[in-house]
RNA sequence: GCCGGGGUGUUGGAAUGGCAGACAAUGGGGACUUAAAAUCCCCCGCUCGUAAGAGCGUGAGGGUUCAACUCCCUCCCCCGGCACCA
């Protein structure tokens, strides 16, 4: 088999477009600017298939917007600090630094073994000293604004990994890592306040109309906003009230007791003296020794204990029974709930197993009013108020609005926003991180290292084994300093900051690498941000681009940008599938990228990728479709060598039709069909031969997709320039217009038969043709036609 | 349960409300070849039919329309996010 020499054609051009310097961007304000970024990879050392699509995907784009004369900036880079690489380390005996250096070159060479066009100038890591000064300069100044605090509070913690985690790292109640089960741990530890910028963290995702509409509702649920109203229950005989938190005070008319947690500090007050007092002591220290998955899964039976008190509904001023259970947990809400059994289903069999009373305040507009004895489950859904005082008679949904306004005038209640989100815990009990840079002295306190004391630099050497707490607290040298107000012995903060700090904000670093006064030169990242087009995987859909969006809005609070979001478009790529399954190590079923460039060339691979499914749909991989791509640019080569001036008017008209199809789809991300378009166009120039002019229309239209190989087969037709330099071709819509147009013609919407028809031919006389149509005479033969539907230059439909 | 995205040939996938299945993979046939591979050309949704052709067909059922994969309603299934959050 003959096929195109794809491996010195690689290695020569990859070697001229780094001699040439060919995509370095400079920020020139004569010229639009298209910033074009694709997420950083972890430094694993070699590259996945994932990889491969993420960055294929963004390349063409690039070059598209190169040759369409946009300033592009299209940078790369590594986020090269974290755990994986402190593991490795552990496991090979040498030091992390050292590990992610070479990773990070194997990475480079593999990416750069794809062609692909960044401008590596800009390359950024983020476990360099240069870089990760700005991370802690950053947590200064968060520091400053009260956004970064220390408090002691009950975190998850990966006992694993030996370190704490984000709320947003927890995965199904395991570590997103290694997926250990997360336990609980009592710690003082650093967080972001990120709950700060929860309203307009909610509020911008409106703004960001080129987002999927999948990311934009996991980052809505994930912010968690629901209106509820707090209402105040009297005691009875007390001069206390107890807070509940509801989100369905359309149902407080059926609220037939109320439920304390177990800890909940009122309990004792209540029980002090009273007959109860020794059951509910023991109930508390029972409950107290259960595991919090135990308490609110579902299929354990809860358990709970009268308290011996009352206390008063505010809306009808009923006296309901006081609780202990554990079902309800002082984290959530009050602590404390307003149990309406009816309609709330674990209320419903807390209140079958102990008997208490019930209330219908709902009724269902399907099954219509039951009495609670006949309930079998509690209803849930909506429907029409009843037993709810002036409320009777309202949808439930319009008397949650009023029933909520009426309580606050009355001041029984007050409405309340809850959020799921909490502010974003930071430390890391790990060594491969940036140091957090805070001092303790025990004369002054805690104290901020003063900015021109940064970087604090990560010692090169700590006794890390992944067991037993902060590695850096084991370094002498690193831990021990002296107060910077008193002077006095004191020590550092031996925690380091969570990776996704790091990340949160190196699409600024890429506008000025380089800058060494702040993080970024305000100026450049003027002209170049926010990002144009951001790609990635959706597994980013939660933690990174909401803690991007985060720092970003903090960056426009302290002046420093002008725009409120940092990715203006997103896509989010599908996963690559073999055997309809993740490509995994544990599964085994990766396809090393780089075989197959061995065995098919860098320009195959990226072709296959784009064509078997569009961007964001998953991908099954599929060997047969590589060799089809491969076919295909054999196909184009042999084209080059042997193309006939022949009669190519019918090559010339597809010529404009494919640039118009072709350059559409580039800009909608239609990569599959962008491709399909230039096989029929190749089908076409082999059916009717071709120029000189349409050759190098084939060629430059496939160089974005097939750059090593367009750029071999341009210079080889006696070009100069280079492709990528070259000015993306514009089609004559004049010659779009057909001479002759086929119309199909319809009887009542069915296809009966088609014509050739000129396509300037006037609407009557089209008519007049298609009633005309032998074709169709068994159709309408005798039969009186009602209604004649014309489609310019498209179809007839005749309804009898 | 709530929110979001899907469901089209043997397969990956195409179709501003206007010829369903582009382009490819698989399969079949032909040309070239001593032969094979490669290459070039042709065919390829299902049913009936020698054929011409007809009927059916985009998860199911309704609706809107001259015309529905596409819009509306009800339902089923798959994937993802959130969830004993009161």
């Amino acid at each position: 088999m003959s096929v195109y020499p794809f491996k010195e054609i690689e290695e020569k051009w990859q070697a001229l477009w780094q001699k040439e310097r060919a995509f370095s961007a400079r920020a020139d304000s004569q010229k639009k600017k298209y910033y074009l970024l694709e997420m950083f990879p972890y430094p694993s050392g070699k590259i996945h298939m994932g990889h491969v699509r993420n960055y294929t995907i963004g390349d063409v784009a690039s070059r598209f917007k190169w040759m369409q004369g946009y300033n592009v900036l299209h940078p790369m880079g590594f986020d090269a600090f974290g755990q994986p690489a402190e593991n490795a380390a552990i496991k090979n005996k040498t030091q992390p630094g050292i590990w992610t250096h070479k990773c990070i070159e194997w990475m480079k060479i593999e990416l750069k073994k794809m062609g692909f066009s960044y401008d590596w100038e800009r390359e950024v890591s983020t476990c360099e000293s240069s870089y990760y000064k700005w991370n802690q300069w950053i947590f200064l100044r968060m520091f400053e604004k009260g956004l970064a605090y220390k408090k002691a509070s009950s975190v998850n913690w990966c006992p694993a990994c030996e370190t704490t985690l984000a709320n947003e790292e927890v995965v199904d109640g395991g570590c997103w890592r290694c997926h250990t089960e997360v336990e609980q741990k009592d710690l003082e530890q650093w967080y972001l306040k990120i709950t700060g910028y929860k309203e307009q963290l909610l509020e911008d995702l409106r703004q960001l109309t080129n987002w999927p509409q999948r990311v934009l509702a996991m980052q809505e649920n994930w912010l968690g906003k629901s209106l509820g109203v707090e209402i105040y229950f009297r005691i009875k005989g007390q001069d206390k009230t107890i807070p509940v938190f509801t989100t369905r005070v359309d149902t407080i008319f059926g609220a037939t007791y109320i439920v304390l947690a177990a800890e909940h500090p009122l309990v004792k007050e209540l029980i002090g003296g009273s007959s109860q007092e020794k059951k509910v002591l023991k109930f508390i220290e029972k409950v107290s020794k259960e595991s919090k998955a135990v308490r609110t899964s579902a299929d354990v039976k809860k358990e709970g204990i009268f308290s011996g008190a009352f206390a008063v509904n505010p809306v009808n001023n009923e006296e309901v029974p006081i609780w202990v259970a554990d079902y309800v947990l002082m984290e959530y809400g009050t602590g404390a709930i307003m149990a309406v059994p009816t309609h709330d289903q674990r209320d419903f069999l807390f209140a079958k197993e102990h008997g208490l009373p019930m209330r219908v305040v709902i009724e269902s507009p399907v099954a219509g009013r039951r009495s609670p004895e006949k309930l079998t489950e509690a209803y849930e859904g909506d429907g029409i108020q009843v037993n709810s005082g002036q409320f009777d008679g309202l949808p439930n949904k319009e008397a949650k609005v009023k029933i909520a306004e009426w309580m606050e005038k009355a001041g029984i209640g007050k409405i309340q926003t809850h959020w799921r989100l909490r502010d974003w815990l930071i430390s890391r009990q790990r060594y491969w991180g940036t140091p957090i840079p805070i001092i303790y002295c025990e004369k002054c306190g805690m104290l901020p290292v003063a900015y021109a004391d940064l970087p604090v630099e990560l010692p090169k050497e700590a006794p890390f084994t992944g067991k037993g707490g902060s590695p850096l607290a084991k370094v002498k040298e690193f831990v021990h300093v002296t107060c910077p107000k008193c002077s006095v012995p004191a020590r550092r903060e031996t925690d380091t900051m969570a990776t996704f700090f790091d990340s949160s904000w190196y699409f600024l670093r890429f506008c000025s690498p380089q800058f060494a006064d702040e993080p970024f030169d305000r100026r450049e990242a003027k002209y170049w941000m926010p990002v144009d087009q951001y790609i990635g995987g959706i597994e980013h859909a939660i933690l990174h681009l909401l803690y991007s969006r985060f720092f970003t809005k903090f960056f426009k609070d302290l002046g420093m940008v002008d725009f409120a979001e940092p990715f203006k478009r997103l896509l989010t790529q599908g996963m690559v599938l073999k055997d309809g399954e993740v490509m995994s190590k544990s599964r085994g079923n990766i396809v090393d990228p780089d075989l197959i460039i061995k065995k098919y060339g860098a320009d195959t691979l990226r072709l296959f990728i784009l064509f078997a499914a569009p961007p964001e749909m998953e991908l099954e991989w599929d060997e047969r479709g590589i060799e089809g791509a491969f076919k295909f640019l054999n196909r184009v080569w042999r084209l080059y060598e042997s193309h006939e001036p022949e009669d190519v008017m019918k090559s010339r008209k597809k010529m404009h039709e494919t640039i118009k199809e072709v350059t559409e789809d580039i800009e909608n991300f239609k990569f599959n069909t962008a491709i399909a378009s230039l096989m029929e166009f190749v089908n076409v120039i082999y059916q009717s031969g071709a120029d000189e002019e349409i050759i190098s229309s084939l060629i430059i239209m496939l160089s974005p997709f097939a750059p090593h190989f367009s750029e071999e087969l341009w210079e080889r037709m006696g070009n100069k320039e280079r492709i990528y330099k070259t000015k993306w071709p514009e089609y004559d819509p004049k010659m779009l217009i057909e001479e002759t147009v086929t119309i199909i013609i319809q009887v009542n919407g069915k296809v009966r038969s088609k014509i050739d028809i000129p396509s300037d031919m006037a609407e009557d006389k089209l008519k007049e043709l298609a009633l005309a149509d032998e074709k169709l005479r068994p159709w309408i033969q005798g039969k009186p036609v009602k209604n004649l539907i014309v489609v310019p230059r498209k179809l007839v439909n005749i309804v009898i």
